[in-house]
DNA sequence: TTGAAAGCGCTAACAC
DNA sequence: GTGTTAGCGCTTTCAA
């Protein structure tokens, strides 16, 4: 009915119930000498009737790290970086490590304020996916507390970096949209990952400049992030003079939020309009027209970047940077499956459970 | 290129190097007692030359708590609890304090794990949906340690709890269908929170026993979370004979694999199945045939524990437990817009933005 | 407004 | 195997 109790006992009390010294429960708590069976039950039952829990944080003081780290995102629950962490989840937890979600909303001053009460909380490590200029001064502070550091996105060579082919994956997705026959491609874009949705665009530009005047390239960026101006980029494009055969979205989200919307007005996709996505979240393989895209290895991503912070802690490491590559995945929007390059209505497209 | 320097300066070399003593510093870094311009420079500047964090996690030796709490989830990357934990961390923002994410995937030995790791680091607290039965033993640690605990669940007095009536969720659901007429209805449950679809199928079945033996209840379970066990959710309920004329899942994300693998097949939402989910996930309105729901409200439910969280460290705390209640969301996957009571085929169903 | 000193819960080095 | 003890980085008295 009131306020929770404070604090509780400590290792000092063990040892007076227990009977022992105060560094014999120490010694029993690390599992760092062994220690008779009968001291051993003894501190057992005295932990049991104190409900003693030790306080790990407290290993801080003598160079030790608190058992989390820090996953510092600009939005973390769009299902792009939920993947991710999901990866990074998955290895660190075997190690009793912790991830601390940080969704910094694409604020420099929340960064900042993450950033500083991570190094403060001494977590063994961040990984961090800067929204800025390639400044790492809010990155100082992680480093002098003596955390690790994973960057995710082009860095130079004293960090360690993950990075994505964004630019490539640009191209493969143009590219696949012209050996199909599109001339009149819209890129869409939109607030959010600002450096990766410009390399993706610059990448699509490359693929198309060979046939170019032929083939053009038109561009529409969403106003924000929500629903409405998603769904009305779709709107956009379909005002479009002439009205372009085929999108390429920057990301999955935007891909899918104006494909429901160009179904929702009938409009057959990919027979009169084309779509390509970025990213391969699962949902693009669940939509009613299972989205072709790029691939980018989320999870992986997940998984080796938390594996290159566990290993910062090892004496002799060395810093890497690894560049994933991107995969295209055609699916069905663009693509009929059921009569390969006759398109047939929307619906006709497919009788088969998607899945790669 | 090498590992990350260990450690870092302490607070006892700023007294030093600013040539004041340990005590002042202290001080000044807590804000609590005044201090004068000229000293709180040579402070700042040691601080600044030392690149000095203070160690937060110290601060648990005097009472204190890690700026950080747990939220313990079955599913931490469903959209359910991504959407609430978007509130819990809107809320603590503001505190300096940083949400540390736990996914038990439904494993109770995952769950004692982070419940032990959370209660070491004297977090400030936990948020904790409980996947077991109705069985505290786990918290203890949690409580001993000093740390709040807000239950998103049924609960006993002596914890603050927000629940959801699901019950009354399945009965809205149930009494929305028979109303449009539908007499021959399946529910469509699965693993992961069966508590909570139990509930909402008792609901359902309350609902229902009025019209009986006229109107009739079936029941589908998914073999489990993947997306084929989710998509053939539809050919066994497309087997069923005689074919149901709705579906009413226990959760949107169970709703939305079965519909659209339903558009797939060009069977018409509403017209030949009407499909009614659970939750009011971002992606039901987003769907191609926007899907009508039972709303909980999930960002609320995470502002609401949070608040709640916070409160517990206040002196004259009294535990609290709160019930929110459902809201039928009515889309068109249970009724045309264009046509209301005549449903058309499934792309024509709306022209409109989908927005509640 | 500042300093000195005790002590927080625990680890680690060493003596027994 | 176990006990003793010095100190980790910091907060918090209490005096000055």
């Amino acid at each position: 009915m009131s306020a929770v109790s404070p604090s509780g006992s400590t290792i000092r009390d063990v040892a007076r119930v227990a009977g022992v010294s105060l560094g014999t429960v120490s010694n029993y708590l690390n599992d760092v000498k062994p220690i008779s069976p009968k001291t051993r039950v003894r501190i057992e039952q005295a932990i049991e009737n104190l409900e003693f829990v030790p306080n790990r944080a407290l290993r801080t003081m003598h160079g030790g790290r608190s058992p989390a780290i820090g996953f510092v995102v600009s939005d973390s629950p769009d299902p792009f970086f939920v993947e991710v962490a999901r990866g990074v989840e998955d290895v660190i937890r075997s190690a009793g490590i912790v991830l601390v979600s940080c969704n910094t909303k694409g604020k420099q001053e929340y960064e900042s304020s993450y950033v500083k009460v991570l190094a403060e909380m001494r977590v063994t490590g961040a990984i961090v996916m800067p929204s800025f200029e390639h400044s790492d001064v809010p990155f100082r502070g992680l480093r002098a507390s003596g955390a690790g550091l994973v960057v995710l996105g082009e860095w130079d060579d004293d960090t360690c970096a993950i990075s994505f082919d964004d630019r490539l994956g640009g191209q493969l997705a143009i590219e696949h949209l012209i050996e199909l026959g599109h001339t009149d491609i819209v890129f869409l874009g939109g607030p959010g990952g600002e450096h990766q949705i410009e390399q993706r665009y610059l990448g699509a530009l490359t693929a198309l400049s060979p046939f170019s005047p032929d083939a053009s390239l038109r561009r529409v960026d969403a106003a924000g992030v929500t629903v409405q101006d998603r769904a009305f980029l779709a709107d956009q494009v379909l005002a479009l003079d002439p009205r372009p055969t085929a999108i390429f979205a920057a990301s999955d989200t935007l891909a899918l939020a104006v494909l429901n919307e160009l179904l929702r007005r009938d409009i057959r996709v990919p027979g009169e309009m084309a779509v390509v996505g970025f990213n391969n979240i699962a949902a693009a393989q669940l939509a009613v027209v299972p989205l072709t895209t790029v691939s980018v290895p989320q999870y992986e991503m997940g998984i080796r970047a938390a594996q290159l912070l566990l290993d910062e802690l090892r004496p002799g490491h060395v810093h890497q940077q690894l560049l994933l590559k991107p995969n295209l995945i055609v699916r069905e929007s663009t693509r009929s499956v059921a009569t390969p390059g006759l398109e047939g209505p929307t619906n006709k497209a497919s009788r088969r459970r998607p899945q790669d």
